[in-house]
DNA sequence: TTGTATGCGTTATCAT
DNA sequence: ATGATAACGCATACAA
């Protein structure tokens, strides 16, 4: 019969020192890795640790230092994107590697009501993160205000109009879609319309107003149409409403390739060849593009290196460095479907 | 000129406490919503809290109440998954859905490396969390026994073999893939091929086993192929296998709804009408059943219900209530892809 | 190199 | 209903 234990109980640091004849102090400072412990010490601390299951206590520690060595991510999308974006997936990624590196833990948070997105300006006003990066963030979000109120460092993966005025990381979507709407006038199309997407968050409104400019004079705004989503779906509904409108119609920038391929399949149900007839590209170099038959011209996002430079925007500030927005570099990615 | 205060330090509830000429523990006691406080008492509080803008430390929180009111989702995925995965996306949703409404905060976290994973279990030891659900474990998976160890509240989505004995929710794949198999082989179809997937996880193993037993003694090893990834790219090279060996295949069972589509791409591209001449079925009933053409037949994988599941299993536990494995149903969703 | 003592910000117990 | 006081488990400045 073993002997009467108190259940649930953790070893704490004193389990651990009286087990090793040793005090608190020298324990802290093994478990910690600091120097002044005797080699002696140290093996003997180290296999009372073993004997009692000793595993220290963060809410304790983070207590003391005032520290959690924690980063948040918070996503806030509606629920159609988190599945079809394909660029979140490697925000994270990038985000967490180099936070891993640095030896930080990333938590994501997700935003899916108000009530989450009260909870969440609560975790982070409670001090259970050092940072946080936001990613997709639309205006008037009140979470975006909520981080700069709370005045934990972060950084916004893309920078929608109105956000607050912190570091951020984006790309140049208006510039992105004038090069490429450019290049895709360039291979003699008449009549080119645009499928945009999200023109509440800036990376939508921004391709939209680079396709506008690229265009100039041959702008025509019954060749463009607009849905909140960037998905597949929007796709088949907006390339159906072009060839309503403008059944010659002859080039097609979508505002990404999920987009695109929606647009490609309705053309080809059409009867409509690709590229000879028509001539689309889309937006991300995401693996819809390749997904596409002919295969998807597009702008390469780096979307690993928005989460790599958020990430990095935030252990700046952490360290009390200087962090100042960055835009990231694109590039069009031609391949055969103009 | 401002009074020179000190910056960086956050009102604790001693400041409350002075401010509004009362004692820390009646400052406690309305933060918390406790009974026995006068209205006046609580008023007073309430805007002295406003006053020096107090927020409660979690850390000293957690400390004392031994609780944390979060709970992890552990994603251990191959990098492509995270990507193409859209069950993913709605098991998360799903298990934020419950925690949300039981007030606790859900902390995704993600494993991507040898060194994320020590990270993670070192963030499940420290007391950092009341629960976790675990998604996707493979077999051998370093935390699926650092869980066990630790001993915290927990349930896996999915149930690889060799996983440790805990509380676990999934669907019957074997069952599920037997039926639809049937289903497939009911429409007169000869030479049944399957795209297999993900052997080494449950989910690929089991839909591989029942493919088998539905086809009894007309199985035929050779007319099935196995690729590590549930991805297009897998149904890609996979069919143009199948189509080597055996050019008068004409049904397919695909083990995901993306690897069926990559398979009809090239079953189309070779001049092979889908159902006329081959039938192709598939399994999630994700939004890339309703991308082909013709439309998917395939498995309905109920994904939003797996994570809520799972969030109440953790959840039971943290109550001390009984807290068992649960099967979820799937059901066939018929169109016109066989 | 090691030990001791103090404090981190809360909650909880026990008086009053 | 409110106030004192003692934990919670750890890090750290200082003494030894």
């Amino acid at each position: 019969m073993p002997p009467p234990r108190i259940r649930n109980r953790r070893a704490t640091i004193n389990d651990v020192a009286a087990a090793a004849g040793l005090s608190r102090g020298t324990v802290s400072r093994v478990v910690n890795g600091e120097r002044y412990v005797s080699d002696g010490a140290k093996t003997a601390v180290e296999d009372a640790i073993a004997r009692v299951g000793y595993v220290r206590n963060s809410a304790a520690r983070n207590l003391v230092t005032r520290e959690s060595r924690a980063i948040a991510l918070i996503i806030h999308e509606p629920h159609s994107l988190l599945f079809e974006d394909p660029n979140i997936g490697s925000i994270l990624l990038g985000a967490n590697a180099v936070l891993s590196k640095a030896d930080y833990q990333l938590v994501s948070l997700i935003i899916d009501s108000d009530r989450d997105s009260r909870r969440v300006a609560d975790y982070l006003r409670g001090g259970l993160v050092d940072g946080a990066v936001i990613v997709s963030a639309r205006a008037s979000d009140p979470i975006a205000s909520a981080v700069r109120d709370i005045g934990v460092p972060s950084a916004f993966v893309g920078h929608p109009p109105g956000t607050p005025d912190l570091p951020y990381v984006a790309i140049d979507n208006k510039g992105a879609a004038r090069t490429i709407t450019e290049r895709l006038a360039g291979t003699g199309r008449q009549r080119i319309g645009m499928i945009a997407s999200a023109m509440d968050r800036d990376s939508g409104y921004d391709r939209f107003t680079g396709f506008r400019d690229a265009l100039g004079a041959r702008f025509d705004a019954s060749l463009v149409v607009e849905y909140p989503l960037y998905t597949y779906a929007a796709g088949i509904e907006g390339m159906q409403e072009l060839l309503r409108r403008c059944p010659e119609i002859d080039g097609i920038f979508a505002a990404s390739d999920a987009v695109a391929a929606g647009a490609m399949t309705v053309l080809q149900e059409s009867g409509r060849r690709v590229p000879d007839d028509v001539g689309i590209v889309g937006f991300d170099d995401s693996s819809w593009a390749l997904r596409t038959r002919p295969q998807l011209s597009t702008v390469k996002q780096p979307a690993d290196s928005l989460g790599r430079t958020a990430a990095e925007l935030v252990l700046a500030q952490i360290r009390g460095l200087p962090s100042v927005a960055q835009v990231l570099d694109t590039t069009v990615v031609w391949r055969d479907s103009a």
